[in-house]
RNA sequence: GGGCGCAUAGCUCAGUUGGUCAGAGCGCUUCCCUUACAAGGAAGAUGCCGGGGGUUCGAGUCCCUCUGCGCCCACCA
């Protein structure tokens, strides 16, 4: 017998597992698994943009039950972890983090040091700083963060094999990334257009449809008068962008609108401006919105992008990439009038031209009355703060759907080969997909990302010939097209006439992270066999709020790549809501640190309160939850400790008596349930259903046993099969519970057993119960006597040992049969001397105390 | 406008194919220093299962409808 310590305790018990386990590889995943053995998991990177919070644990402590789970049923468990550290979200976090903007003009200043260290002044000025500067503190930074990262979830006890950790800008990533990316470019998946794009002017930076969002803001309708080149009646549009009046090329009205019918072709010019524009139909027009009629501009949303394409009308956009209007009259202002307004508002950002251009157009009389407040959606880009403006820019994208109907069902079917947990969450993906409007915008203006692994000739005056696009050989990847030539050019012709550019766009994030399975996996990496042990892999657990991003990108990447769907099961998480049930997020402040929680409760009482998340379901933030989990490891630890006190049953001895039979066939259909419930991503009923028996099986059973267990004045078999009994359920209940509750259960297995519990194999309801069905429905009433006794002694204020003189039980049948079962047992938990007992059709006891002892 | 989810004790939630399904835990009340556990244990009270129809011998459980909340999506002048 391993060494039990005299009083138990669940604290410190973290450190010294957690080592041990790294020591001894528990979670190493063994390469040579051929893929039928293997149980892969794509698991998510975290985006290293700050620090971790109770979400995570939430939804990474699901995963990791089931992982456990698979690996105690015997798979080699494929568990791999990244940090998703490129991206805009980790530029923004290093910017605030350090006080610098990256300026990509300036020169690399080997002796930079970062102004501040997470302790920038409100007021402070952006220093600027060389690209390759910023990408060093990047890296700097970022690898601050994963330290914390990785030092929260090795303390959350998450079984991933550390060895296989991985980063999107490390270089694997960065090679697979572009890999797969060359091989889009190559079958035509990848291409580059130049096209109206939104963009976010604060970030400078195209951003894709699936980063975007809609937030209400307040705007107002300006009526505004065009007059028309034939003299009649004005025509008056309601805009809430006036200050695009420079932009418009067109007149809108639905062609079936009979108000304006008859001005269809024909000419109005705009105020202030001067600039003829037509009157077209196009069936986007809403009658019923404003006047009727409105102004097309190039382009105040994507429905002006609609009409512009669609209409094949001219392009007059004036708002830079800076976000401000250009500084020059454009050449389609013609009159002396335009020049003049126009030079009101050049240079200008929207907000100020648009009341610069309201004034004027009171002055001019245009305006017809006063504006009407009113709030509409606007598009934003999810982290930017200011509305995304259209600029017209080149930009790579990869093929979605969004532009293909055969693409799009395709991708739609690839939903329906994934078993979604749970199912309802495939309506996002099918909504999300079907309502697709274009491409995947991939390129971003910025700098810490993967990138884009092509340069593009030069023509003879130095201009670069976006059709000719060089790109390197797979064998040379990663390349920095900035720094790397392309193959057959040397470093002197970059930038000279006929030679050679880079492209200077990094990828989306989006699209280095929708690679996890093949970068996890070493896809097409030299020497490397793992990928097809491992893919396609069997879950994709993830956040139901990343569907339209995160699992659909990697749907795409692999149904280019690799003709399937990139798993087999899709696992939803939930969101954590704070106790007002609103969602944590850190602009409102109620984020709850997780660190804290693990070192006052335990981490498997946290984990326990997010095993009892239910899959899919947002859950709201319960301490109390925190405080029955520990219960419940402080309870394994003590029952497990009185289990063992028994001493050890003698060699071959089973459960002969009824009484430990029947625990052992309810046992049985628990492990019965809690597997079926496992084998579906039900963690959550898995749990409720072990612990339930648990804590029966702790109240009633062990109670009802003990005393034969103890082998005081029981014949010795007796005693024997308490004793199996009590150590199969225990043994039973200890492996069940691993998965919820790693550290107490690996520690109480250790007082008895060899090697980790976490290597045990998950128990089978068949090796609790011989052949033959064992019935156990009669421990119910046999239980219900037993409170019966217990509550007389509660009411009358007595000790539970104290004695019964007799107990008369009135009730069917059912429960005088459960009675003869288990007589030994009731009379030793109850102190009763004698039970009479008398048929009656409802349970009813009546318990005579015994008097008091002297 | 389209889609999805939720609505069960004060709170957080279970109730899988309709038949002990009116439950658990927390909180609350009472009692017990009991030799595994007092950071315990034993027990108790609490509910028109959101409203209204329907199917059925029988409905939190299925169908319809209404209401409220939340989320996703949408071409939002």
């Amino acid at each position: 017998m391993a060494n039990i310590p005299e009083r138990p305790s669940l604290d410190g018990i973290e450190a010294s597992l957690i080592d041990r386990w790294e020591h001894d590889g528990t979670y190493r995943f063994d390469p040579t698994a051929t893929r039928d053995q293997v149980f892969a998991i794509d698991t998510p990177p975290p985006t290293v943009s700050g620090s971790l919070h109770i979400g995570h644990v939430f939804s990474y402590t699901h995963t990791d039950t089931v992982a456990r789970y698979q690996r105690m049923r015997g798979k080699d468990v494929f568990y791999p972890i990244g940090w998703d550290d490129n991206g805009l979200a980790t530029e923004r976090r290093v910017q605030n983090f350090t006080g610098v903007r990256c300026d990509p003009s300036l020169p690399y200043d080997p002796d930079f040091r970062a102004p501040f260290h997470g302790d920038v002044p409100k007021d402070h000025r952006a220093v600027p700083v060389s690209r390759p500067n910023f990408v060093e503190l990047c890296r700097e930074i970022t690898h601050l963060d994963e330290q914390a990262f990785e030092e929260l979830f090795r303390r959350l006890g998450l079984s991933v094999d550390w060895s296989l950790l991985y980063t999107t800008i490390g270089d694997r990533a960065r090679r697979v990334s572009q890999r797969a990316f060359l091989r889009n470019l190559a079958r035509g998946e990848a291409y580059q257009q130049d096209a109206p794009t939104l963009y976010d002017i604060d970030e400078r930076t195209a951003v894709a449809q699936a980063e975007m969002e809609d937030r209400e803001v307040p705007g107002a309708y300006h009526r505004i008068a065009f007059r028309r080149l034939d003299g009649g009646d004005p025509i008056v549009i309601a805009t809430t962008r006036p200050e695009l009046i420079p932009s418009c090329v067109a007149l809108v009205a639905h062609p079936d609108d009979p108000r304006y019918q008859p001005l269809f072709g024909t000419m109005v010019f705009t105020p202030l401006f001067g600039v003829d524009v037509p009157i077209v139909a196009h069936p986007l027009a809403d009658p019923e919105k404003g006047t009727g009629i409105a102004m097309i501009c190039t382009f105040g949303d994507v429905t002006d992008v609609v009409w512009w394409r669609e209409l094949n009308l001219p392009s007059r956009a004036l708002i830079g990439f800076d976000g401000r209007f250009a500084g020059e009259v454009p050449e389609w202002i013609a009159t002396d009038m335009g020049c003049e307004s126009y030079m009101q508002i050049a240079g200008l950002a929207p907000k100020q031209a648009q009341k610069r251009v309201v004034e004027m157009l009171a002055a001019s009389g245009d305006l017809l009355g006063e504006p009407e407040p009113i709030t509409h959606p606007v598009k934003f880009y999810e982290r930017g703060s200011r509305p995304l403006e259209i600029v017209a820019t080149r930009q790579w994208y990869i093929r979605n759907g969004g532009r293909g109907q055969q693409l799009r069902a395709d991708l739609l079917a690839r939903g329906d080969e994934l078993t979604w947990h749970p199912s309802y969450m495939q309506h996002r993906y099918d909504n999300w997909v079907g309502g697709l409007n274009g491409d995947w915008l991939i390129s971003r203006q910025r700098y810490f990302g993967v990138p884009v692994p092509v340069w593009y000739r030069l023509d003879a005056d130095g201009n670069p010939i976006y059709d000719e696009v060089l790109v390197p050989g797979e064998a040379s990847l990663p390349v920095d097209p900035s720094t790397d030539c392309p193959p057959g050019l040397t470093p002197d012709q970059r930038g000279v006439p006929g030679g050679f550019i880079g492209d200077p766009d990094v990828m989306d994030t989006w699209a280095t992270s929708s690679l996890t399975p093949q970068i996890a996996g070493q896809w097409a990496e030299d020497g490397s066999a793992l990928f097809d042990r491992v893919f396609p892999m069997d879950v994709r657990p993830q956040g139901h709020d990343i569907i339209r991003t995160w699992l659909f990108a990697t749907m795409v990447r692999s149904h280019h790549e690799h003709g399937g769907s990139p798993w087999r099961n899709a696992a939803l998480s939930g969101w954590i809501l704070d106790p007002d049930r609103k969602k944590m997020s850190k602009s409102k402040g109620n984020v709850v640190t997780p660190m804290h929680l693990l070192e006052q409760y335990g981490t498997d009482a946290v984990r326990y309160w997010a095993a009892s998340g239910r899959p899919g379901v947002d859950t709201a933030f319960d301490e109390s939850q925190m405080k029955i989990g520990r219960k419940l490891a402080t309870k394994l630890l003590n029952v497990s400790k009185f289990v063992l006190s028994f001493g050890e049953p003698a060699a071959g001895a089973t459960a002969t008596v009824d009484l430990d039979q029947a625990m052992l066939a309810r046992l049985a259909d628990v492990v019965a349930d809690a597997t079926s419930a496992f084998d579906g991503y039900d963690y959550a009923r898995a749990l409720e259903r072990t612990e339930q028996f648990f804590w029966w099986f702790c109240d009633d059973y062990v109670e009802l046993v003990k005393t034969r267990a103890y082998g005081e004045g029981s014949a010795e078999d007796a005693t024997q099969s308490a004793r199996a009994a009590l150590r199969t359920a225990l043994s039973t209940l200890q492996r069940m519970l691993a998965p919820f509750l790693p550290f107490v259960t690996d520690e109480v297995w250790g007082w008895w057993q060899s090697g980790s519990v976490h290597r045990a194999s998950w128990p089978a309801a068949d090796e609790l119960t011989g052949s033959s069905p064992v019935d156990h429905g009669w421990l119910d009433p046999l239980c219900d006597v037993l409170a019966a006794v217990r509550r007389a002694k509660t009411e009358a204020k007595v000790s539970q040992r104290a004695e019964v003189e007799r107990l008369e039980v009135h009730g069917p049948a059912a429960v005088h049969d459960a009675i003869g079962r288990a007589r030994t047992d009731l009379v030793a938990v109850g102190s009763i001397r004698a039970i009479d007992a008398a048929p009656a059709d409802d349970l009813q006891c009546v318990v005579h105390l015994a008097p008091p002892a002297e």
